[in-house]
DNA sequence: GTCTATAATAGGATAGAC
DNA sequence: GTCTATCCTATTATAGAC
């Protein structure tokens, strides 16, 4: 009995958490008020306290979420591969960050969406320092491709960090599915990455509007995505 | 006199624009009360509804700003080349857009942090009608390119929207500066369309992950950075 | 744990003097 | 046009009965 209650209350808490993450999530973490989330889950507004400490540790909890996945996912693919190219691990990052992002969508908006409310909050600062943590590791990434030529030379790994980052968001949010269709049906990890790796082009392409177009190798099987 | 009493008054209505620009674009629209605006602006509450009619118009505003700027060049760079590739239109487009973004960065971010807000707001539906128009020129231009051979066929032109609109929203946030720096020296449009069409390998790298990496062509210019 | 009731504050907007 | 004063609502959070 007093496990069943135990139980319940785990439940309670998790749909306390679920509601909040779906709302944060659409309309952002002060679009959306302790009123909202109750209801959502079929509670007085009171009756959250029974399980959060207040709106801002609800908002962290479930950030929490998402940076321990995604610390665990980036440990295993950003290990040191076998004397492959670099960007090769790289593209395995784009996977493994991709992946956990879907698998956590709503954390993801939540911890995308209200940065700068985060980095704003002191008593948020832990979220700050564990998402400073991942930024270094796919530094480090990025500029080891970089250094050993598997990735191109003429733009820095910052910008092409920055638009990981964004695409990344973009294959998550919502707000993009009125446009390409929800994201998580078929393969969206493979498809970013091959698409951030080797561009919007058929291989064998002109290169820039410049540059007339080639003929050599277009529409190449491309097995990246075949797999 | 008279002339100079109107010009005061479109001087602190901009005023009122730009300080709730930046504060819309750092914070979002719920992150910002109008005691926020007044105050960025040397003003009280209740003055600012001189100058405005209330707190959704102001937002109203900001956004058309953009979505008229970015209308205008659109139009220009989507207009049909003459004979080439449909992907040099679409490298066009990203430069357009991304340009249009860095020239209004706040409003660009005022209409797509707040993009939920705007789309549940029944006043707001104008917005919403010409973010249609705009989505629908670049899916026109990208199956263009897709048909004519000139854009990769295996991604489907939906998910390359998906990453435009995403990365052009990763140059211009600053939430991303940390990691990149700022996004405006330099030439940011032409980073990001060489990034997104081209890719991040060299060209004549391997394609994905479960490809060696081939050693033709590694490292070799190209112009359309270099421009 | 959930409820009702209630603080205590923050927010959007208006009235009317100057 | 800007101010002070004010209204009314929404919001976060607590107190205490059940």
């Amino acid at each position: 009995m007093a496990q069943q209650t135990a139980h319940a209350s785990v439940d309670a808490r998790e749909r306390v958490l679920s509601a909040a993450a779906e709302l944060f999530a659409e309309r952002g973490y002060h679009g959306t008020s302790v009123r909202d989330i109750a209801a959502a889950c079929g509670l007085k507004p009171s009756s959250l306290y029974s399980h959060v400490p207040d709106k801002s540790t609800l908002l962290a909890d479930l950030v929490m979420r998402y940076l321990g996945a995604l610390e665990a996912a980036l440990e295993a693919s950003s290990a040191d591969p076998g004397g492959g190219p670099s960007a090769n691990r790289v593209e395995e990052m784009v996977r493994a960050s991709v992946g956990v992002a879907l698998r956590y969508p709503r954390e993801f908006l939540c911890l995308s969406n209200s940065w700068t409310y985060i980095r704003r909050t002191p008593s948020l600062a832990t979220l700050v320092a564990r998402r400073d943590a991942v930024r270094a590791v796919w530094q480090r990434a990025l500029r080891e491709a970089a250094a050993d030529g598997s990735l191109r030379a003429d733009v820095d790994p910052e910008s092409m960090l920055r638009v990981v980052f964004a695409a990344t968001h973009g294959v998550v949010d919502r707000r993009y599915d009125e446009i390409a269709g929800p994201a998580d049906e078929g393969d969206p990890a493979g498809v970013l990455a091959a698409l951030l790796l080797d561009g919007f082009r058929p291989r064998g392409r002109a290169v820039s509007a410049t540059v007339r177009a080639g003929t050599a190798d277009a529409g190449a099987v491309r097995p990246g995505l075949a797999e």
